[in-house]
DNA sequence: GCCGCTTCCTTAACATGTTAATTGTTGCAA
DNA sequence: TTGCAACAATTAACATGTTAAGGAAGCGGC
């Protein structure tokens, strides 16, 4: 008996794929006045919303790999949008904050942001919204325990 | 009045990320053993759902931006598993058709994949699924009319 | 202390994503 | 026919994704 691949139109990943292009092309958008790239932007959400944060969390909490944060947060360092400093405890560890800088180009956009978000709520009704929220949740392994 | 950004936690960027992710494991680990990526594995399931393709089109219906689509697919000829032909009508065009070779790690690997495929429909549910497929879709802008 | 193992982080190497500039063709209009 | 706009594809430059290897710091057993 043969299993056939579901076509390419009703393909998951091909899905998200081109969701994921949908959501971002307002949010890049929205970032290429600032010069920062979607990775950055999202690094200083997280750094917002939680304070200082050991890379290890970080990473986690924004969904990058270790290596691209590695690059990431220096390149933040440089532009000055974050501080870093080691753990006198355990000198392996790195903690990252955000800065003032940083902090400012997060207020300054988070307005329009929340439109943007607010406009993809009204294209899928509050209810699909939080649905898709659940199902994508069901698939994210880390989040499954 | 102020806007809040939504928690990362349930920011849809990110949960689209995250599931991406949690899909395309098993998928990458599928693909490991042939040397092929995730995306030269998706251009030639398009190939062989399609047949002979123009690069423009093959480029939309890969969801690949077409910088990406001139390198992969210059990997994949490298690899013998595509042949590509200029149009004679409109020497701009290209043509682009899965070799015997490209078809057979299709073939290899399409009861694996589809294993994955059921395995995820499982997870969620069957509606949830379909449901799901369908609220991405509505995110795509090149599905919406 | 020494050894080996683990952990946190960095580097390297290659593929892709993204935007912009460039090349080669075509089609059309002055 | 010449000139130019539009189009298909490539190339370039930089950032990130992904995997593997490397380096530095802690940790435990001897």
């Amino acid at each position: 008996m043969t299993k056939h691949l579901p076509s390419t139109a009703r393909s998951l990943p091909i899905a998200l794929i081109r969701a994921r292009e949908g959501i971002m092309a307002p949010i890049r958008e929205m970032l290429s006045e600032t010069g920062i790239t979607e990775q950055q932007w999202r690094v200083l959400r997280v750094l917002s919303e939680f304070g200082v944060t050991d890379a290890k969390t970080l990473a986690d909490r924004s969904s990058l790999l270790f290596p691209s944060l590695t690059r990431i947060a220096a390149t933040l360092r440089d532009k000055g949008l974050v501080s870093q400093t080691r753990d006198d405890k355990d000198r392996r560890r790195q903690f990252i904050e955000i800065t003032a800088a940083g902090q400012s180009i997060i207020d300054e956009r988070a307005a329009r942001a929340a439109e943007i978000v607010t406009g993809f709520k009204a294209t899928l009704g509050d209810d699909n919204y939080e649905t898709l929220l659940d199902l994508l949740e069901m698939l994210d392994p880390g989040a499954r325990r």
